[in-house]
DNA sequence: TCAACAAACTAACATTTGTTAGCTAAGCTT
DNA sequence: AAGCTTAGCTAACAAATGTTAGTTTGTTGA
């Protein structure tokens, strides 16, 4: 967003009408309606880091305004329903989790490699987004029965990717003759909480974090 | 409950005055208040699930009744509010988690033996109480104040004793020289949400359990 | 038999909640 | 300048919530 403003403000003689003008153009070819995309993703961003500090229904809409300094019910120029951000939040990130490991399990290399994609896979989405990312954890359980259930399937058929990779790799003797249960949710567990523990750790940069979490999920502790 | 009531009502003359008498002389010498402690733990047990599939905030109190057939009032002669309800829940196992890792971190045994009885707890007092579990990992920051602070000290302490073992395992060399937090966090977020998929994978006893998970945990799955 | 008690009930309460209707001011488009 | 759109506002609503007061009913203990 910011990026895009970099340029007319360069200008430090510009006036409201230009900007005005610069507006009516960007809006006009790439946005169609700039404005309200940036105030909604606003809304979204905030009630997400809200949810994520005290859940989706202990979070009222009145709670969400006031972050923002307005009225509740002007949320409803921008938004649906409380229903609306939360959906837009969990299935976002369900279907970028969906994407990427579709791609990953269709990718011809070694298990050992497909698996050090998944664990980079979780750590890019959960850097880039840890507030929506807890709530994806938290929350899915709020979600009305539709988008429920949407989500329930995604995340069943993200498993048994995950799960069809290590038997693979048990099968060709790249991992060990494990139960598979077990090693699907160990990591599946680690990588699925990050959000609750990056941030006390910043001093390990993302490719650090990457090559060691690999080393310990991979060959462990010892 | 059941086997307490075993006994008597296996003759199947008794009659009301009997089972009168047998209940007195029951509550007299074994339990001051039975049914009362026996109802209350009864509406614990309910909520605790109810509070697992849904959230602490999405459960009302009529909702805890309606499971128990009775009026959301009638709860209070037993209960003094829903707090308590989460309080008794939460506490408890926390408790019981802080006395655990007490006791194995005096004892002086080798650091992966120490590490064994540690993944040993959790899936003992998973087991024991899933639903409790649960809460513990999802509800605790609905508690009021004074008891959150309470329960996010003994977490504090309960990671400090546990980032204690794992440090003194690098030093002597018995584990890796790996990040210290990742470890941590990674064993740690595998024992929490143990309760998550147990239960999927009933056919694997207790005892497997503790085994494979310590080997995984420990070693990978390379 | 009678007093005490346990544990349920009905009725009601004050709040909080998500949401809607209708209004207004500012800015953009033509 | 006129009309439309955006994005805020106030006021209000119906439903749901945790909880209390007061009552009822059956059981216990003397």
């Amino acid at each position: 967003m910011h990026g895009i403003w970099l340029y007319p403000l360069r200008n430090k003689y510009i006036n409201k009408s230009s900007l005005s003008i610069f507006k009516s153009f960007i809006k006009k070819f790439y946005f169609a309606a700039m404005e309200k995309i940036d105030r909604k993703s606003e809304i979204l961003h905030v009630a997400a880091k809200l949810f994520r500090e005290r859940g989706y229904n202990a979070v009222s809409m009145r709670d969400i305004a006031k972050e923002l300094d307005i009225k509740a019910a002007s949320l409803y120029n921008h938004i649906a329903s409380k229903q609306e951000i939360l959906e837009l939040t969990v299935i976002r990130i369900a279907e970028a989790f969906t994407n990427g490991i579709n791609i990953i399990h269709s990718k011809d290399i070694s298990v050992k490699e497909q698996l050090t994609q998944l664990v980079e896979l979780h750590i890019d989405l959960t850097l880039a987004d840890p507030d929506a990312m807890a709530c994806v954890n938290n929350d899915w359980m709020h979600l009305a029965k539709d988008e429920q259930e949407y989500f329930i399937q995604m995340r069943d058929r993200y498993e048994d990717k995950f799960r069809s990779i290590l038997k693979k790799g048990i099968t060709s003797g790249e991992i060990g003759d494990l139960n598979v249960e077990l090693m699907l949710f160990s990591m599946l567990s680690t990588l699925r909480t990050l959000h609750l523990w990056y941030g006390r750790k910043k001093s390990l940069q993302p490719t650090q974090l990457k090559a060691d979490m690999t080393r310990v999920l991979l060959q462990g502790i010892l």
